[in-house]
DNA sequence: CTCTCCCGCCACCCG
DNA sequence: CGGGTGGCGGGAGAG
């Protein structure tokens, strides 16, 4: 019960808090039911773990209190502001009256600007009293105080897929209190969650969480409305008239039946009250009702593109208001809301649609699309995925990637910075013991994809091109316009752009939404006794909205029609998207990109964007004691980075905020890694001898996202390297997860990301974080962004024995890429190595000649099983393993397992 | 200028 | 009647 005023008590003054505590619950469970849910106050989930913290928690501090991580980041952050501000937050948050007064006057407001707080507070600090004048020339943007990234945080603060047993309460006040912002706005992202089945009302200022586990449901139910409702007629009929807003006419439209309280109905809320509405009642306009029906613009959409105009126009109509011009731009006005949690969720994007009336803002679907045969379960993306392969680009990038991997093994964590949204991986502490077998290694991709996506989309030509296909290939659709994809003005919105929806191949369909686990590496018992909630839950990797599969040795095969046998029409499709002319469209800045992308000319302007503050990097958490001290700081401060803890961090349970939190440091150094400061190159690729288990090499994890990463694709190492002579558990890099991010077809030349998963020693700077085992190589030249992470000891060693057939051609040339680099330092690639290449293609090439280099048997015999899709449970070895590794997990989270190691 | 959409007033409900 | 909800639209930031 007093957890609920942890928040921002403990930020402020733990002591007080916990007096105060007391005293403020009491008000509470006058005033509200509520707070004496325990329950509530894990909004990560509660786990095992849980509850001994709390218990023991007598100290409120912010790193301690295992209820709100997220908060705390935000606190460590905030505190640094003047003593001013810290007297206000202080009174604010002991009385909810003076609290209110404060929002008015905008004290709270420097909350919400986590990103710069961090900043800030340096500045503050000397300014002084006048540091209130600097807040308000720093005062948090639009952008900073948008729903979306508000709705981002929010979402961060629960697990996706939260176990089945952990009932999660969202207490309204709470959070938002702890996201700095007024209840009020919580309303709206809460309505437009509860829409979805998110969450749902379980008492006066209390939801309850329920994750995305019933989104397929849900959407398929909204989309099957939407046919009733004929949603794509009404569409396509406003999209031909082309009214413009003055001109629209009710009457012209056509309506099909009044979803009104029948939607509603149909919507099967679980709270009996939200059907009681009577047509065009005030219910009938809520947000919920106006979210699920445009969800379903989308779902019975053929381009699965909407615009606001037409939207607008069909909600108008159906409530039966009076048709007015204000009318519409209120409608409109809530479809941006709306919008703005559904971009936060990677469900839609945001795009523009170029008609002769010139461009309307619109959005895309990028979420699932055909869900009506699994419920969000991990499908079985290979024959989809391979095809894919094919392509040209991909394929260079694809036989790069592949190389590497086969040559250097295994990979780490990979991460994204900035606002891409961070893999976490969680692992045990001492993670290279691979004498414990039963042991595993938990990744968390969850909205890793998500984050990915975002950069790379901006980037890729594809993008366009893709949706200029589209366009053309609707025809008569109701969307019969081009469409160019564009960052919106919206934070959350240029955060999701994902090329990969557009393609039918990468058709949601399989979008996997779902959790899997990965037992990657055994660890060590002694680990697991440790922690064992933590390895339960962490043992699953999130892959929203991804395709997941697993690729044996060499990726080369891919495309192999046997694998693919099933391959699906949509495959087919996509290889034309990749070399999509550019037909000459108004958007020039497609046209551009498409040139300097086909030159492989580094597109500085691109680069410009967005991405290039969005590295990816390679996370190695180390001891999260060590990470945890200053994860909070970092991730919140550095602007950059911070997308981290917007971005889904989610982690699956509480247990993982450790776990979390390391990643956060680590993302953050990784961002820093761009730094060429930091070139410490002290980490030497001796360590990691994979020599070991080569074989574990071999197995990879194919993970495509559609959705998530937007192009780009994961490569796990199925087993993890052995590498484990290492230093102490301490010193170690948390989790090796050995993984790889290859970029889309559509992508271009793209950074591959890919990270050994073996120890590297801890870069000696002092100050650079501990963390940064893997190297993370950013590269500037690349249009896209790029960046290419390679952990130091993987690359260096051309010699390690990791692939037995090892492939020749790959030790004759494979120093060329990295290794070079690598030994210089982990840091950033420079624009001469090889590997930093402006024309990755190029380097791609050379590679690709040389033969794949895992043996086609062992390919095989783990393709076998790899591709089985965790979802569909059948596999017993998963099964088998889902025991062994994560009893914790919930029948509903989807894992897919792969053997440790190959051939082993 | 248009697009976005924050902000918060205040009506609607519910207990 | 008080307080939780949340519709609504003015108005301003961003592009």
């Amino acid at each position: 019960m007093e957890v609920n005023c942890l928040t921002l008590k403990d930020l402020i003054n733990p002591k007080q808090a916990r007096l105060e505590l007391a005293i403020e619950d009491g008000e509470n469970a006058q005033k509200e039911n509520i707070f004496v849910d325990r329950s509530r106050m894990a909004p990560k989930t509660p786990i095992k773990n849980e509850p001994i913290d709390l218990s023991k928690q007598k100290i409120f501090t912010p790193e301690r209190n295992p209820i709100t991580p997220v908060k705390l980041v935000d606190r460590q952050q905030t505190e640094p502001w003047t003593p001013t501000a810290n007297l206000k937050m202080l009174i604010s948050a002991a009385s909810p009256d003076i609290r209110d007064r404060e929002k008015k006057k905008g004290l709270f407001r420097p909350i919400e600007n986590k990103d710069d707080v961090f900043t800030d507070s340096l500045q503050l600090d000397i300014v002084g009293d006048s540091a209130v004048d600097e807040f308000e020339k720093q005062r948090p943007s639009r952008k900073q105080k948008s729903l979306g990234l508000l709705c981002q945080k929010f979402l961060a603060r629960y697990p996706s897929y939260p176990l089945s047993t952990e009932k999660t309460t969202i207490s309204l006040d709470e959070v938002a209190v702890s996201l700095g912002v007024e209840r009020r706005r919580i309303y709206d992202i809460v309505n437009v969650l509860e829409s979805l089945h998110l969450v749902s009302r379980v008492a006066k200022n209390q939801y309850g969480w329920h994750g995305r586990h019933s989104l397929p449901k849900t959407l398929r139910t909204l989309q099957r409305l939407g046919e009733e409702q004929k949603y794509e007629e009404q569409m396509a009929h406003l999209q031909q008239k082309e009214l413009d807003l003055m001109d629209y006419k009710f009457g012209e439209h056509r309506k099909n039946g009044y979803p009104d309280s029948q939607d509603q109905q149909l919507l099967d809320f679980s709270e009996p009250d939200y059907s009681s509405s009577s047509a065009n009642s005030r219910k009938d306009k809520s947000l919920r009702i106006m979210s699920q029906k445009f969800v379903m613009l989308f779902l019975v959409s053929k381009t699965k593109i909407v615009t606001l105009d037409v939207a607008a126009k069909i909600l108008i109509e159906e409530s039966q208001d009076t048709p007015d011009h204000s009318k519409f731009k209120t409608k409109v006005r809530r479809l941006y809301d709306i919008a703005n949690v559904l971009t936060s969720l990677a469900l839609i994007k945001k795009v523009h649609v170029t008609e002769e009336r010139g461009r309307k803002p619109a959005f895309k679907w990028i979420g699932p699309v055909d869900f009506s045969s699994s419920d969000d379960e991990l499908v079985d993306v290979s024959a989809s995925v391979l095809p894919e392969l094919k392509r040209e680009t991909y394929g260079k990038i694809q036989v790069c990637a592949r190389q590497r991997l086969t040559r250097y093994g295994s990979f780490n964590t990979v991460q994204t910075s900035e606002r891409m949204e961070r893999k976490v991986i969680s692992e045990p502490s001492s993670p290279y013991r691979k004498e414990q077998g039963s042991g595993g290694y938990s990744l968390e991709i969850g909205s890793l994809a998500a984050v990915y996506r975002q950069k790379i989309e901006d980037n890729s030509h594809e993008s366009t091109s893709v949706s200029k296909r589209v366009v053309s290939t609707a025809g008569s659709s109701e969307t019969g316009f081009p469409v160019d994809s564009e960052y919106c003005v919206n934070p959350l919105a240029h955060q999701v752009f994902s090329v990969a929806q557009d393609l039918p191949t990468f058709s949601m369909q399989n979008s996997l939404n779902g959790q899997v686990g990965i037992p990657l590496a055994p660890v060590s018992s002694d680990v697991e006794s440790m922690k064992p909630p933590l390895l339960a839950g962490q043992s699953l990797v999130y892959v929203p909205s991804t395709s997941l599969f697993m690729l044996c040795a060499s990726l080369r095969e891919g495309p192999s029609p046997e694998s693919g046998s099933e391959g699906d029409g949509r495959s087919s499709e996509i290889p034309a998207t990749a070399e999509l002319s550019l037909t000459p469209s108004s958007q020039k800045r497609l046209c551009e990109d498409k040139k300097s992308w086909e030159e492989h000319e580094p597109a500085t302007k691109r680069q410009s964007r967005e991405l290039e503050d969005s590295p990816l990097s390679l996370v190695l958490p180390k001891k999260p004691s060590d990470s945890i001290e200053f994860a909070p700081g970092k991730s919140m401060g550095n602007r950059g980075s911070a997308s981290l803890e917007d971005t889904h961090v989610h982690g699956p349970h509480p247990a993982a905020e450790e776990v979390s939190g390391n990643a956060t440091a680590n993302c953050f150094v990784s961002s820093e890694c761009e730094n060429p400061s930091r070139n410490t190159d002290t980490e030497k690729p001796s360590k990691g001898n994979e020599s070991t288990k080569e074989a574990s090499l071999l197995q990879y994890l194919y993970v495509q996202s559609p959705a998530g990463l937007n192009g780009f694709h994961a490569l796990l190492s199925g087993s993890q390297t052995p590498h484990s002579v290492g230093p102490p558990s301490g010193q170690l890099p948390s989790f090796s997860v050995p993984c790889m991010v290859l970029p889309s077809p559509t992508m271009g030349p793209f950074p591959v990301v890919y990270s050994p998963a073996m120890p590297v020693p801890i870069s000696s700077a002092p100050g650079t974080l501990p963390n940064t085992g893997p190297v993370n190589f950013s590269l500037p030249g690349l249009g896209s962004a790029a960046h290419l992470l390679i952990s130091p000891a993987a690359m260096i060693n051309p010699k390690s024995s990791t692939l037995p057939s090892a492939d020749p051609q790959f030790q004759g040339q494979p120093s060329l890429h990295l290794s070079p680099v690598m030994a210089r330092s982990h840091n950033v690639i420079q624009p001469e190595s090889p590997v930093y290449i402006g024309h990755p293609a190029s380097v791609v090439k050379l590679q690709q000649s040389p033969v794949p280099v895992t043996p086609k048997s062992m390919r095989r015999t783990h393709r076998e099983t790899f591709f089985k899709t965790p979802g569909s449970l059948g596999d017993p070895v998963l099964r088998s393993r889902e025991r062994n590794q994560s009893r914790n997990t919930s029948s509903a989270q989807r894992r897919l397992e792969i053997p440790s190691s190959g051939p082993d």
